[in-house]
DNA sequence: TTCGCTATACTCAAGTCTGACTATTTCGGT
DNA sequence: ACCGAAATAGTCAGACTTGAGTATAGCGAA
């Protein structure tokens, strides 16, 4: 995935908030942001490091009792302005996802169209439970994500609209 | 980015209708393709190379007049096959996208709310803009991709609900 | 107390992606 | 006939991503 800075920008946001160290990082994100934006530990670290190269964040080791050693990071106010920049440029900007199952669509003339129907008609109850799974996190994540949830879940609605298009 | 499929979908999908050579499958997905799948020119030579190792194509070097050389790809039984299984999965599969745009709404209350609502404004007109695209895509692409095409402007529909919803 | 399980904290090799670059041919205009 | 621009056809170093692996600490049960 190329960078389009929405993940240095979440990172610095964190940050922002207060200082982390990386696992710390790694969970919150694993828990509260998975749902809205593709980021594995491995590459937080890897991206942690790459804003400390760009002098965005300070990195520190510290051990608190005898536990390995860990990097703690602290945004710099080269990283404030950064992030307001990136914050700046996210709010102004549009970026159309790309579909990953349009491609099928394409093809579908090369299966017979009964079959079609049956594969779409799976994809469909694949769509219901994923909107049942952002239903349920509505009432377990904070309220500042409600707008967010919102958003997946009138695309999720449209996404209904379409497939059902198709069927009929 | 990872890989899902979908762009070797694409590949076979574009050689079962016909032998391409790399340049002309590359043309074909910039002029065709573009808006809804994103597959870069040196990406697509990785993809078909990779095919080939797999066993999906077959390569053969070919030469007309004084052109340089190029490698005309040709699909394989076993890349029928897996033609089939890939479109079969991509038909009843349910990938939800990921919104790059969201990230800047959890951090929205950074910056002073008129400010906010000013670059969310010119977001809109982004937005706008990419529908206009989007509608005239529709009088020039093959009638393949109406579909595809409807699916676009039908998220694009629920795009603007949404941020004129946060906009009052 | 000791065995195993989970939590803490990363590291890295291998896979994937692409912007920038190379090199030749054809073609329209002057 | 010659020049510059566009088309043809890819290559590759370097950046990005991630699954699998490493290592230690605390904690509950037998």
């Amino acid at each position: 995935m190329p960078d389009h800075g929405e993940r240095q920008l979440l990172l610095l946001g964190l940050l922002r908030h207060q200082e982390m160290h990386g696992y710390q990082i790694n969970e919150f994100i694993d828990e509260q942001m998975a749902f809205c934006v593709d980021l594995k530990r491995s590459t937080a670290y890897y991206l942690l490091e790459r804003l400390r190269h760009e002098g965005y964040v300070t990195e520190e080791t510290e051990r608190t009792g005898n536990r390995p050693e860990r990097r703690v990071y602290r945004i710099t106010p080269a990283g404030e302005t950064h992030f307001q920049a990136l914050l700046r440029t996210n709010l102004a900007t549009y970026t159309p996802p790309t579909y990953a199952n349009d491609i099928g669509l394409i093809f579908h003339h090369h299966l017979p169209p009964a079959e079609v129907r049956t594969l779409l008609e799976t994809r469909r109850q694949n769509i219901l439970a994923h909107q049942e799974k952002l239903k349920s996190l509505a009432t377990v994540l904070p309220a500042d994500h409600l707008a967010i949830i919102r958003h997946h879940l009138i695309h999720v609605a449209a996404e209904l609209d379409w497939i059902e298009e198709q069927l009929s």
